[in-house]
This record gives structure tokens, C-alpha cells and sequence, in this order.
DNA sequence: TTCAACAGTTCAATATTCCCGAACTATTAA
DNA sequence: TTAATAGTTCGGGAATATTGAACTGTTGAA
């Protein structure tokens, strides 16, 4: 099965971040990561009726702008969020993007 | 001549506001306006090279989004960041981004 | 007054990106 | 083995974006 490849944060530009949390399914997955620490492909998705090729989706995008990492564990896949090596490439804006994020 | 909708700040949900400045060019045109206050239409673009009619479409995005308001001024259109109300709106979003922006 | 130039918009066609069903891969449990 | 689980990949239709060409309004000059 594929092995994920992450990016070092340093070659993530700001457009493709913003374009990752610029999707109102991709932020509440973030979201759930920020508040869960790791998660499962199927736990992270934002809700119940999203296709499993769409949350897969926008789980690449969301590796490829550096927030998440994962790895597998059996035959699942674990996501967590790469909180500190974010915040160091783009300080400030995961904190303000999640406190405006609607209820 | 056309007479611009501006929404109102709460009417704009946060994806929008993103997607709006997760594009480069739109990106410059937005710092620019910080960094001018007043600009015309092709003094806010971000490069020569950039067709008008794109540059037309992005500043009608950025319109969308609530982060700039146009006016008529003569034959010439005068943009200007909603600054305060944008801010008002998603605390600390944009200084976040204007902060991480490439050199 | 026309008339030409200017500043920008709108339209329509092309190009790009996104979404999701169907088929596939890998792992585990029976 | 086999069936179930957990997710990926592929491909084609839907939605978006880009941009040249035609258009609208405004101004300054003849």
C-alpha cells in the first residue's frame, strides 16, 4: 500500500496552506485533529455522508500543505496534526484560521 | 457602468475570505492595497503581464470576499481595503497572512 | 458637439481543477 | 483460503478559472 510522502514545511508556500483550510470540509477535519491528536482516515472526516475517495482527497491535499502526517498502523491510517512544525513555518495564522472558524 | 455589491462583513463566511487570499496574485493585489490605501484597478495589479479581464475577475473576488470596496471615481474605478471591518469580522486573519507572505 | 482614447466590465470559449463511483490494494480475523 | 475492513487510485462528468474580444461609460481635444 502507498507510503505517504509529507513535505518539509519549509517547502509548503502560504498559497497552498490557505487553499488546504479554504474548504469548509478540510477545516472542520483540521479542527477535529486539533482537538483529537490522532485519528483514524474515517474518524477525521467531517461528516458521515462524505465518499471515502473524497475524504482520501482531501486528505492528500491536506498532507501536501504540510498540516497532517500519516502513517499506518495495521490497516488503518493515523493523522495527526503537525501542529508545532506549522506554527514555526507560518506563525500565527493555524491559530487565527481555527478561532474564526464558524461554530 | 456596472455599480459594485459590497456584502456585508457577516455575511462572508471564512472558506470565502481564504479562498479569496489563497492565490497569489490576489495575495499581492491585497498587500498592495495595505500598503496604499488608495489604488486603481491597474495600479492593484500584481504584474504587468496579468490580462484585464483577470485581473476584472479578481478583483471582483476579493470584493466577494469583503476585503476591498470599489468606487467609481470619474472613468477610473478607486479599490481600497475594508481593512478594519475585515478585521472586525476574522480577528487576527489577515495580519496573520500579511505577515507570512513571501518576500 | 462629435470623436478618439482610456479604464475597466462582460461574454463566451477554452483550460484547469474538483468530486465521487467503481475498481483496486493491503491487512487482519475467522 | 476467504471475507471483511480501511483506505487509495483511476477516470469521467461537473464545477471553476483564465483570457481574448467585444462592449460600456467617461473624459479631453478638435
Amino acid at each position: 500500500m502507498a507510503r505517504f510522502t509529507h513535505p518539509r514545511l519549509e517547502d509548503v508556500p502560504l498559497d497552498l496552506a490557505l487553499h488546504a483550510l479554504a474548504d469548509p470540509n478540510r477545516l472542520e477535519m483540521v479542527a477535529r485533529l486539533a482537538a483529537a491528536e490522532r485519528l483514524r482516515c474515517s474518524d477525521a472526516a467531517p461528516c458521515e455522508a462524505i465518499p471515502k475517495s473524497t475524504l482520501s482527497n482531501h486528505l492528500k491535499l491536506l498532507r501536501a500543505a504540510g498540516l497532517i502526517e500519516t502513517t499506518q498502523a495495521g490497516r488503518e491510517m493515523i493523522n495527526t496534526l503537525r501542529r508545532s512544525e506549522f506554527d514555526r513555518r507560518f506563525p500565527g495564522l493555524l491559530d487565527a484560521v481555527l478561532a474564526n472558524r464558524p461554530a
